[in-house]
DNA sequence: GAACAAACGTAAATATATTGACATAAATAA
DNA sequence: TTATTTATGTCAATATATTTACGTTTGTTC
């Protein structure tokens, strides 16, 4: 019993120490297929992952530079040179918000909205596929959640992410 | 019933994408909050992963290059600007393989030895009790299995990842 | 109206990331 | 012995990452 109790005290650093070295690992993967898969493209992981943010609903009308940081959770600079380049492509625009001319608003050009749906959309479709090949649904809800909490706790770590806290998805 | 399964056809695609998204959120997270954990000693999350899979007992007598470059999933041009500052830093020394000798085999100091002793693994281990709050030990093996087999889809995308599946921790 | 705060662009410094490529030396295969 | 392959360092180009800091403009508070 002491020992069992004991066995299973020393197995929570390890499984920490796996999870954490498992999730660095797949990510670097992520990044690494996932640009490729967008070779054709030109796309990076990304710019994908803020093309993807202004196709949300709520974004349709722009959204502002620094609510689409802390949405990525990217720092302001990084995601402006992001933009510049996605700008610079024609794929998105910026412009400034009627109630405050201080800010401006991201959104997608045509030009990018078309990239998403007629290019990256079945790339991105048949990429997730065989990244979750073997996943069921249940799989897929639990790793959310798994995901979805370890990100709340990452942000109890943060002291600038609490006024975020309104960024879920 | 054929509502049903529309509803469920429909639903994996967003599922994927919002696993995804959580993914790269956690990620940036993981990066920001780790390195700033370890600001006291001026190490960032991937002079960690470099000097974490240097003190495995299977790396004591050192690893080349490629092989942890290989381990750790990331190019070995990149590797080398990490070993290069941690090496400039005392904490790892490159050796010219006994039985290679274009071979450089990586291992840690004693001065890196004792960083991670005494110095890093105190605060690791504070830090991956904040980042699994909440995580039992069954949720934690749920967790490394998911990410254990997504590795595993990752490396069936990448050609090159193929000579390396014998890279298991 | 003055003081303060916020939004963004910009700069600087440092560290990471990839791919493609080349050169040199050494090991292996033919 | 020659041809081929391998291990590493290096170069180049591009893109991402952070933090700290500053400047300008605009909005908010007192």
């Amino acid at each position: 019993m002491s020992e069992k109790i004991e066995k299973s005290r020393d197995l929570a650093p390890r499984l920490a120490n796996r999870l954490f070295f498992r999730l660095y690992q797949c990510t670097n993967m992520l990044h690494k297929t996932g640009t490729r898969a967008l070779d054709d493209h030109h796309i990076t992981t990304q710019q994908w992952a803020v093309l993807g943010a202004l196709t949300r609903p709520a974004f349709e009308g722009g959204v502002a530079v620094g609510d689409l940081a802390a949405f990525l959770l990217v720092s302001r600079q990084n995601l402006t040179g992001v933009l510049t380049r996605l700008e610079a492509m024609d794929y998105i625009e910026r412009a400034v918000a009627e109630n405050d001319n201080r800010s401006r608003l991201i959104r997608l050009t045509t030009k990018g909205r078309s990239l998403w749906d007629e290019n990256m959309r079945p790339v991105i479709s048949d990429y997730y596929d065989a990244a979750l090949r073997g996943f069921s649904t249940e799989d897929r809800i639990h790793m959310i959640h798994y995901l979805d909490k370890m990100l709340r706790n990452f942000k109890d770590l943060d002291p600038e992410a609490h006024a975020d806290k309104k960024a879920a998805e």
